[in-house]
DNA sequence: CAGTGGTCTAGACCACCGA
DNA sequence: CGGTGGTCTAGACCACTGG
């Protein structure tokens, strides 16, 4: 008698994956108690060791237990509050909340590498970097201001493209395949030209992030941007 | 012939997926392109489907491929950096750095729920809330001013505490189960009050970190978690 | 319709932990 | 040592997609 999918049913390992949950959050198993091993869910639900296993490995994966090889399961000590912050395009991100995007570009041109850059991007001071500071709108207010550094090497041709319409994130995404990318959140005042561009007060708390992307074996892209701190924000959600 | 795992190296599942993961970072496959379908990755393999199944799936969840039934697997359009943030209590974060930890307790009070604070716990106002304010140190040194409050229902013996050793974070984490959590961060500036705890200037660019909790059916939860902008930051890997 | 991925089974061998 | 989770197999039925 195989697949019991029971038709329109939740599967069987969401269903073990939700008895777990649920004796959680009710507070019936606390921080440290042992979950019944996969044999005992096994009888308990009736169901084939692979299945079990799967809907606690998943459980272990989100975080909501913690799994020890010949030990056990237990509880999850630190619920922590961690979820995927997602760090998009900022074009599609304006287009999906149904407003309209736009972008004044600034600045288009190539560099010589001065100490600082020539170590992010690991190449010789003074090699020649490309440099582009774009400002993104949504509906016509500025939301980012995006200063970006590219390697050419990773991207030839960046220096000829419309980045009215095309960003230079999405442009970077189709051309130079990431690999790794490392990021901080932090907060800095705007200085003056800063905030003329982002129609905001000199010295007025911006958010800013800070993006290293890693493409193939060379750094492809450093970017800093800049949201007015009063008009942007990053979101998160936990569910367990 | 059961159990291929040829013994000191990596599982057959990691290998397929180190497999499809280089030729993407290779750029062999671009976004959009068809990855092979688990049947061809069997064969080209000699493993079992299941086996394919898991590594291609993983691959899915990490958003690294997009899968549809009937249709096939595709490289992801959107390698989206998107990486756990993780938000963990700050005590511990100051202890895995290696550093000493401390507190100070500005308040500890009860109060009644203004409309704002009814809305957000979804009580009525005027109903009885908990309230503290926390400044966080790292070696003495101000990083983190907590403005919390949190439902008398899920920690009734929440202001008993000496938030000196324990802080709320971890209390609430022993107490109520979390079970959904939000998150925003954003940038402010300081209120002179907010600076001077902070050691920082009036005005000066802080990160804010607005948390609501929920454990059970209920709001435990609601904290300001004020930084100053330039002694901390979030941060954030991806890696494909 | 054939091909795809989603789920499931009933076994199996293994490494590891704690008693 | 027995019990645990980690991995794997060789099948299977299903829902869905596309031509």
């Amino acid at each position: 008698m195989p697949s019991a999918i029971p038709h329109s049913t939740l599967p069987a390992y969401e269903q073990i994956k939700s008895y777990i949950k649920k004796q959680i959050s009710e507070g019936h198993w606390l921080p440290g108690d042992a979950v019944p091993s996969e044999s005992a869910l096994q009888k308990k639900f009736g169901l084939s060791r692979m299945t079990v296993n799967r809907a606690v490995k998943e459980l272990a994966v989100e975080g909501v237990v913690t799994r020890v090889r010949g030990s056990g399961t237990v509880v999850a000590q630190l619920h922590q509050i961690s979820s995927t912050l997602q760090v998009r395009d900022i074009r599609e991100e304006v287009l999906e909340r149904g407003h309209t995007p736009g972008a004044r570009v600034l600045l288009v041109e190539k560099v010589k590498a001065d100490k600082a850059l020539a170590q992010i991007f690991e190449v010789r001071s003074s090699s020649t970097l490309f440099h582009s500071v774009i400002v993104h709108l949504e509906n016509g207010i500025p939301i980012q201001l995006e200063d970006r550094y590219v390697n050419p090497q990773s991207a030839p041709h960046y220096l000829e493209q419309d980045f009215m319409v095309m960003t230079p994130t999405r442009y970077l995404i189709d051309h130079a395949p990431v690999t790794q990318a490392s990021y901080t959140i932090s907060a800095a005042p705007a200085t003056r030209a800063q905030a003329q561009e982002l129609a905001m007060g000199e010295g007025d708390a911006c958010l800013l992030m800070t993006r290293t992307t890693i493409s193939g074996q060379s750094v492809a892209s450093h970017a800093r941007l800049l949201y007015p701190g009063t008009r942007y924000r990053f979101h998160g959600l936990f569910a367990l």
